[in-house]
DNA sequence: AAGATTTAACCCTACTTTGTCTTAAATTAT
DNA sequence: ATAATTTAAGACAAAGTAGGGTTAAATCTT
């Protein structure tokens, strides 16, 4: 009985020195997924013709990990951002041209608009009514970033990546 | 034998429809144990007496959870922004003059320098060299990101906590 | 029609972040 | 000295993120 008990649980416990350690939370301003789906999104625009690409090559050239790719994708496919296709010479293309789509759509397609409307603090009813201390600065910072994410058009990066060395994953960017 | 092994593990399995269902992923550019160190280190800035303030009455006012809150105050007493004190009487409070901690002191002691610093796609060496195709962008939004948090400064903020209608936390701020 | 290919859906695991609780250590007050 | 108070440190649980599989469904090729 007790030995049951005693073997039950073998916490994985970590050292949790003050804050879980020192710099073990890295904070990114975009989610894994989401930039997986930019990164995507980029190497889908950047591709010259015109048929679908495999889920299965974007994975293998970007370094992503293809089954969770593949699900990001499926949230872009599901905000019309892409079109898939299955069986042989399937894959996912573009649903409209790539100067269409903006990045603000991609990101807003995977991680949703908080990043654009969301006070600093996370404050629920944050505004001019009843602002957080950091509003100015902060609704100041918001409308840079959604002024530089609704300009900045999968065209645009595209173009970019073509251009030598510029990288779009990890590894060197092998079109 | 078998009903042991049978009850162990009790998957809280979550649909998982595409990624893990649309928007469970709230993507903020801080991390919540940083927004709350902000909002400490603010309130204690906004205290008008000289002593040490006790977390559990931040923790109380702030609406946040006491011992989550020890934790990330002890990162900031660690980064030499705040000082602390045992047994009663004691507490927490700044270690410089308000004036001279700024918002990028607290964010750097928590979240770490990455957001000030990193591509928007998260690529290691990205910079001048092998930039990634939002590198131009980005490196805008991060500048204004970095001038926004090293000008403002905790006085500042706790100049404008204790304007009327202003808010500190959740709950509107009783000072 | 059968087989191959490829996305979609589903299940589960590992790790990180957030949060709760308990015990230890420091300090003050009695 | 003893008790009370308060931070420090530690164990652990719950929830979220990233990622790895398997099976199902759609579609093309033969």
């Amino acid at each position: 009985m007790q030995e049951i008990f005693a073997q039950k649980k073998k916490s994985p416990y970590i050292a949790d020195k003050v804050l879980r350690n020192p710099k073990n939370n890295i904070v990114m301003v975009l989610s894994k997924a989401c930039i997986y789906g930019i990164q995507a999104a980029i190497y889908v625009a950047s591709v010259k013709d015109v048929g679908y690409v495999s889920i299965q090559e974007i994975s293998e050239k970007l370094n992503i990990s293809f089954h969770f790719l593949t699900k990001v994708l499926q949230q872009l496919t599901q905000a019309g951002i892409l079109n898939s296709y299955r069986g042989p010479k399937g894959g996912v293309a573009l649903a409209k041209q790539s100067e269409h789509i903006s990045l603000y759509n991609v990101i807003a397609a995977i991680d949703g608009t908080d990043i654009f409307t969301e006070c600093m603090l996370g404050l629920p009813g944050c505004g001019i009514a009843t602002p957080c201390p950091a509003h100015d600065s902060w609704a100041e910072m918001r409308s840079k970033l959604f002024t530089i994410c609704h300009r900045t058009t999968l065209r645009d990066l595209a173009e970019k990546a073509n251009q030598y060395n510029v990288r779009l994953a990890n590894l060197p960017l092998t079109v």
